[in-house]
DNA sequence: TTAGAACTGTCCAAAAATGAAACGATGTGG
DNA sequence: CCACATCGTTTCATTTTTGGACAGTTCTAA
């Protein structure tokens, strides 16, 4: 193979089964993208895709292609976070992962204090919905919301994190008969046993709790987004839902990063500091 | 990784010890390899060679580097074999690696006549002192003399190597009464149980059987080399010594390729051809 | 049917990588 | 001690690669 930084630009091309789309993950442009598929393919001397009018699709030898790239990616991907773990210098970037609310309501101001304790460290802050990889560099800290307990990552649970039932401030005053039930849309959908009729459901935390300000009705959160927003109201009689863990995670290869250490040193006390609200245990 | 060629450089550059053998290696030049080496350490953060005065020499993170580039390797290998079987072109390269006085002695005909019967069929020779490794793909074919049989490779045992002793003619007529004794070199090193004294040692078979065709004295050669020479005789009273193994030999994912087959049929043919000769059977 | 969006391929100027030569440093043999 | 060879780095002109712009195509929705 002439030009081994080709397979890069093929994988990308493969996942992302347009010549655009892959010039935007590659930071490149899809004339560059275009180029070097078709050099790869003189190279090789045979078609990797398939240009049909559904777009570029993988041929029979481009699927085996990309087999073996398994084993070059697994490689560079261990290579980097080498280089990467044996940076021993403070001065640096760092990224982390974190869903989107959770950053908002527990992290916001520990990583302000973060940030301005380490000047030197560049924090990339990378909020999501779903979830990254650690194990892939996308991110070289995660704290991750889950059920399951982490396979290849290193870290620490940092906290439980159930859910409680809110409302509200109004609501709760002139609470009707029946309760009108805003359904938070998420894996696995619990209901608990309440005198209510649904109300509209949302996949998305923030909206659950908005619509709960407002006086919409009553619904299902996790404390870290409720606790401690003069806005909701727990509900007594309704017990604390156990749901998922918050962890904390990182790299084995890279966990002797002093950046690494720092965030994760971090991290850890900003969740110990707020364990008891996140739980739903203190007020 | 901004740049997954510069792995290829680096290996390179790790192997040779230094820069101008590397670019050598690489088919560029020295300038090249020294700023592509700089620019994957800047990529790293880390430096992976030591400047001594004793050269380059790979630092304890540029010998994990190594390490970790070896599945880098083994994949782009493994996606070398398989376009280059996937290639069903009966015009394009195939390359045989053969120990060059096997190539004088028995395959020097029959690949003239390969060449002629399919002129579009580009065969590179490359003959060697040492083995390659068909695994690798420095080769696409070997003819290999082993004692062991073949561990990854496909292909056939063609014929026995087996060693007889041999003297020039003159010598042989008038033979004195100790022998002089021409050592092959030649692991294990076999000396069969002769009235004679030792004359000198080589490790090349082509100056044993030039100092026997002198009538320097007498000495052991393996049968493909001696057998049918004008100017040298097998002496009666010594045995064939069974020796190594002559096999032909590729890779089972390149093995259906056109060009392997054809190659590889010939060459059984041509073995077919000449094993009474080879294994010192008839005359 | 047409307007518009999304896509790929191609052209050309700009940027980056390369090879050749010059340079300085180091080691070697006479 | 000097002449000479070897090696890595640097410089500069050249070649190669890239990014942006334009053109042509297909698909979708009005």
């Amino acid at each position: 193979m002439k030009n081994w930084d080709d397979l890069r630009i093929f994988r990308a091309m493969a996942k992302a089964r347009s010549i655009r789309a892959a010039a935007a993950d590659l930071k490149t442009t899809h004339a560059t993208v275009s180029r070097r598929i078709r050099a790869l393919e003189d190279d090789l001397g045979s078609a990797l895709f398939e240009r049909g009018k559904e777009g570029y699709v993988l041929t029979a030898f481009g699927q085996s292609m990309m087999d073996l790239t398994q084993s070059v990616t697994a490689g560079v991907e261990a290579i980097d976070r080498l280089a990467f773990g044996q940076d021993g210098n403070l001065a640096g970037p760092v990224r982390l992962s974190v869903l989107e609310d959770l950053y908002h309501k527990v992290l916001a101001d520990p990583l302000d204090s973060f940030m301005r304790d380490h000047p030197m460290i560049e924090l990339a802050i990378e909020t999501t919905s779903n979830f990254r990889d650690v194990h892939r560099r996308e991110a070289d800290v995660i704290v991750r919301i889950t059920s399951d307990p982490p396979e290849q990552a290193v870290g620490r649970k940092v906290a439980d994190s159930p859910l409680a039932a809110y409302c509200g401030r109004d609501y709760f005053r002139n609470r009707p008969a029946v309760d009108r039930w805003i359904a938070l849309d998420y894996p696995p959908a619990i209901t608990p046993q309440l005198n209510a009729r649904s109300a509209f459901v949302a996949n998305s935390l923030t909206v659950v709790a908005d619509a709960l300000r407002r006086g919409q009705g009553i619904g299902l959160l996790p404390c870290f987004m409720a606790e401690g927003d003069p806005d909701l109201v727990r509900l007594p009689e309704v017990e604390l839902i156990s749901d998922k863990e918050i962890w904390t995670l990182t790299h084995v290869d890279i966990l002797h990063n002093p950046r690494v250490r720092l965030l994760m040193d971090h991290l850890y006390r900003a969740f110990a500091d707020q364990r008891g609200r996140i739980e739903g245990r203190a007020d």
